[in-house]
DNA sequence: ATTTGCGTTCGAGCGCGCTCACACGCCTAG
DNA sequence: CTAGGCGTGTGAGCGCGCTCGAACGCAAAT
């Protein structure tokens, strides 16, 4: 195999996500799905523990609807608005990011540049993050072929 | 515009990085070009901070040779080394795995299989943190596109 | 009636990955 | 000869983002 070659390969492969990102799950963000959880059970479907749901609460970046008890219910709106956040997080955008908008939503519609001006920011990280994330998964193909194909050069 | 086009175009720009990754940037980690620099330079070109390149070598994810002066100077290995580190870390593998894999490849050529693992596991989470970070750029796309196309629904 | 289990608040603790401060050494320019 | 600038090692400090512990409330099951 002719080293170009491992090279295009690896970069193929670190191009094309395996799983692919389907218009489903974009859809997702979309669609409200009709949800009364509590906190046990919307961790669970957002992959995070109760502790860091209430801690997200605490620190003002969502409200969480309670019942007569005083315990969380998450609604369809809440949940959106806990994915989001959490898919901000785990796109490594900071919770001081994150507290900002989230003021911002809260201050009213005449904030809407702001937020945008903050996406936009928000969307170009992602991009170089992206591009960043390729990079070093075509590194690891690529050493990954180097350990199977030809232990010696 | 259709909801179903936006969805759409917001996941086309998403999966579609803007840079793009050029072979070039990959041959760069096979190609060994001819250094000689001291930590300034180095961290520079690598975009870290010195601090950091010491700290690398100081918990042991690398050896560093030195001058005479006891300074260290890095030659077109270890930048090579230090490129492969700073781009796993960048990329969210932990400190305690890039320990590991040294330690492996510090070994000795009998640990090519377990380093085999580490890499193919790494290979794994990157995909999916790649699949992560495409929906959350989808979802940053979205909501520009919904913030800039239809102030009101 | 009490145990089990899940929820609550609040403050404190922690692990990671740097990042810095300090005291010192070597080299070069003025 | 001395001052400036860059290098060195080492221990401590820090910011972030959780994560945990303790003390407590409520409700269903045994």
């Amino acid at each position: 195999m002719e080293a170009d070659d491992v090279l295009r390969d690896a970069l193929r492969l670190a191009t094309d996500p395996p799983g692919g990102v389907s218009v489903e799950a974009l859809r997702d963000l979309a669609r409200t799905d009709d949800a009364d959880w509590d906190i046990a059970t919307a961790a669970r479907h957002l992959d995070v523990s109760p502790h860091t749901v209430r801690y997200y609460e605490r620190i003002g970046l969502l409200d969480i609807p309670r019942d007569e008890a005083g315990h969380r219910r998450f609604d369809a709106a809440t949940v959106r608005r806990l994915v989001f956040l959490i898919r901000m997080r785990t796109s490594g955008m900071p919770i001081s990011d994150l507290r900002q908008y989230v003021a911002l939503v809260d201050a009213g519609a005449s904030t809407v540049p702001e937020r945008l001006d903050l996406l936009l920011e928000h969307r170009d990280t992602l991009r170089a993050q992206l591009a960043q994330f390729q990079l070093a998964l075509a590194a690891t193909e690529y050493k990954i072929a180097a350990y199977t194909e030809g232990p010696q050069p």
